[in-house]
DNA sequence: AACATGTACAACCGCACTGCG
DNA sequence: TCGCAGTGCGGTTGTACATGT
């Protein structure tokens, strides 16, 4: 990652340097902007059109992750960790596909979640995060602990909109349901 | 108060897939 | 059929902020 400038995935021809890093709120304005106008299309021709010194895959991820009006943000409800873990529990790393169940979640949010807390649970007992003994502690120690929450404190439980017929009454891993 | 360490999350990278000329 | 550009996905990294000593 010595040059970032080593690869040039768009126009040739045009010899922009293109930024990189953390966006500006005026980078962000002027995607919204841009985005809320135009809708979104080709994400190069965005960056582009937009004014962005981005190519479109940035342009693309900072939209998709942080800029898109349903994005909810804050903690994940005890009921949204659990239909996590329930979910990975059977396609594994697909983030994309489990944040499909959490309307308003990224892929990202969700696999930063797994990595920050899962992984770190699963490091802490000492075993490996997609072992067979680490989904058995996760279903004796951390979904009852996560029902509990619930129960203790139903108003912040979230219930999925599409999804209450295969999710709600499925929130523990498939080997038990 | 200052420093060290841990945590959370935004952003980047590389690869695979898809559609189009 | 092939090559290319665009896109999507999962893995990884960088860094700001929080917490502990």
């Amino acid at each position: 990652m010595e040059n970032s400038m080593k690869k040039k995935t768009f126009t040739e021809s045009e010899e922009v340097e293109l930024r990189r890093g953390p966006w500006t709120l005026e980078e962000d304005t002027l995607l919204t902007n841009y985005i809320l106008q135009n809708s979104e299309g080709r994400w190069n021709v965005v960056a582009k059109c937009a004014g962005l010194k981005r190519n479109g895959k940035s342009c693309r991820l900072r939209w998709l992750n942080y800029l898109k009006p349903d994005i909810r943000r804050g903690n994940l409800s005890p009921q949204e960790q659990l239909l996590i873990l329930d979910l990975h529990s059977k396609w594994g790393n697909r983030w994309s596909k489990i944040a499909q169940y959490l309307p308003g979640r990224t892929d990202n949010e969700i696999k930063n979640y797994w990595r920050t807390r899962v992984q770190k649970q699963a490091r802490q007992l000492n075993i490996e995060s997609n072992s067979d003994k680490f989904f058995d502690a996760v279903r004796s120690f951390w979904v009852p602990r996560l029902i509990e929450k619930m129960e203790q404190n139903p108003s912040n439980t979230y219930c999925c909109p599409q999804n209450n017929n295969n999710n709600n009454n499925s929130l523990l891993p498939p080997s038990q349901s």
